[in-house]
DNA sequence: AGGAGTTTGTGAACGGGAGAACAAACTGAG
DNA sequence: CTCAGTTTGTTCTCCCGTTCACAAACTCCT
């Protein structure tokens, strides 16, 4: 729902209609054409990875969609559609097995693998994007911290020392380097960006509060701490405007 | 409206460095009833504030629909229509005056007022958001950094003394604080919101990975950083062609 | 084995947002 | 004043996502 290339969406048939393999029988439902999972699900699938883990961690073997949904926080039916998305991996009138569901979505999003990342501006930010054990947790390895200061260099975050920027094309190009964080001041983001994107990188999380243009095919998401605010106040400062209820939001 | 600032509370010349300011007899509340505003266009709102700030900085008195929306990322009948739910701020046949549509976005999201804002858990990422300039520049300000482990007392951070947990209740009291935002570990998060709506919180910014329950009346958002980071994974994941149901390719 | 109870997976209705297209309104020149 | 050009504000249509409701499928008890 956010940025993902702004206008260019091209649809160029990456229509891929494999046949579903489905578990046992039913082979009738016809291989849903074109495997498609809704942006809005993609989404919401680490928040069932992350429920599912906690789960798993609090020894839970099998749940239902409604537990599920309640430690997810969204409705029951919305999880099961979601789910069905990536198959029929539930049995009916029992649940999902915990472990074998996690490790579907797991498999699904991509997390069974391991994935370089490069984080640039080791900032306040990207100190604390470094040290989040929320990446290295889900596969994903941060191999590199750059930053064009050079006061910066060789200082020890995270255990990994921070490098000159202009290492990023090796750095990339060496390790692919598929994935890139920016957490640089607005004023940089975007020739950070262009480095990346001529290096090789395809997928950009950008931290830093302005909009990044970058060619078709580049995928990028953005992290903005101020607009999250920003929409809170809007809420608030209606909530003490005493407008009529309306049904507040969950 | 006590306004009984903390000692250390210099902002470093950056009090309001928007230049907001409201023309003669602003109404404090735009309470335009019979008006909702789409979830969707007040999370871009901010967006658009950003861009025509960028423009005004830039120099530019007046611009059209097109432009902005070029600055902002987005399509322009998207754009006009968005701003058609605030009102007619702009001329036919002229396009909008920058200033004066800046100024009334920011009134209807809420940040001609002061927001001020309690941090909770001074971790890493708390450190970064108290630094971040962000949050001064638009309204918010940041009245005290809370933590529970003692070792952080006393630590100074962006000027301001990080004080104990326990001291929630009586600054959000005597500040009148509304929005509130957790930075800690997730296991500590249920709990801290939990404290929160007590104090009378009523807003929160969420940056630790679980689900927050809350009562109805208080407005919950999420900032997941490893999420996004997932959702990049995935899509990465179908561009290498390396699908989930392995190379099951046509 | 059979029936009652549970829970998934999905077809269908519903609501909201995105984008195209156009009428209304303004400017400026002749 | 009139007309051409420009740009907003709005309407209309389409599509995506949410939610409901129910048949299919499984377990358990008798």
């Amino acid at each position: 729902m956010t940025s993902r290339t702004p206008a260019g969406e091209t649809p160029t048939g990456v229509v891929r209609a494999d046949g579903l393999r489905s578990p046992v029988g039913h082979a009738d439902v016809p291989a849903r054409p074109g495997r498609e999972i809704p942006e809005a699900t993609v989404a919401r699938l680490p928040v069932y990875l992350r429920a599912l883990t906690a789960l798993v961690d609090g020894g839970t073997a099998t749940c239902s969609s409604e537990e599920l949904a309640g430690a997810a926080g969204v409705n029951s039916a919305k999880l099961r559609k979601d789910l069905s998305y990536l198959g029929s991996y539930g049995t009916r009138g029992v649940g999902y097995d915990v472990d074998y569901l996690r490790y579907q979505i797991a498999r699904e999003i991509g997390l069974t693998h391991d994935w370089p990342v490069v984080i640039v501006g080791i900032g306040n930010l990207g100190h604390a994007l470094a040290n989040y054990s929320g990446f290295r947790s889900r596969g994903f390895r941060v191999v590199a911290l750059l930053d064009a200061a050079t006061t910066r260099h060789e200082e020890l975050v995270a255990g990994l020392e921070v490098r000159p920027f202009d290492e990023l094309e090796d750095i990339v190009g060496t390790q692919s380097v598929a994935i890139g964080v920016i957490a640089t001041p607005a004023v940089a983001a975007q020739d950070v960006a262009d480095r990346m994107v001529a290096a090789g990188i395809t997928s950009i999380l950008n931290f830093a509060p302005t909009v990044l243009s970058v060619p078709d095919g580049v995928d990028v998401r953005k992290v903005d701490l101020s607009i999250e605010l920003q929409i809170l106040a809007y809420h608030e400062q209606r909530k003490t405007g005493q407008l009529p209820t309306e049904g507040a939001s969950a």
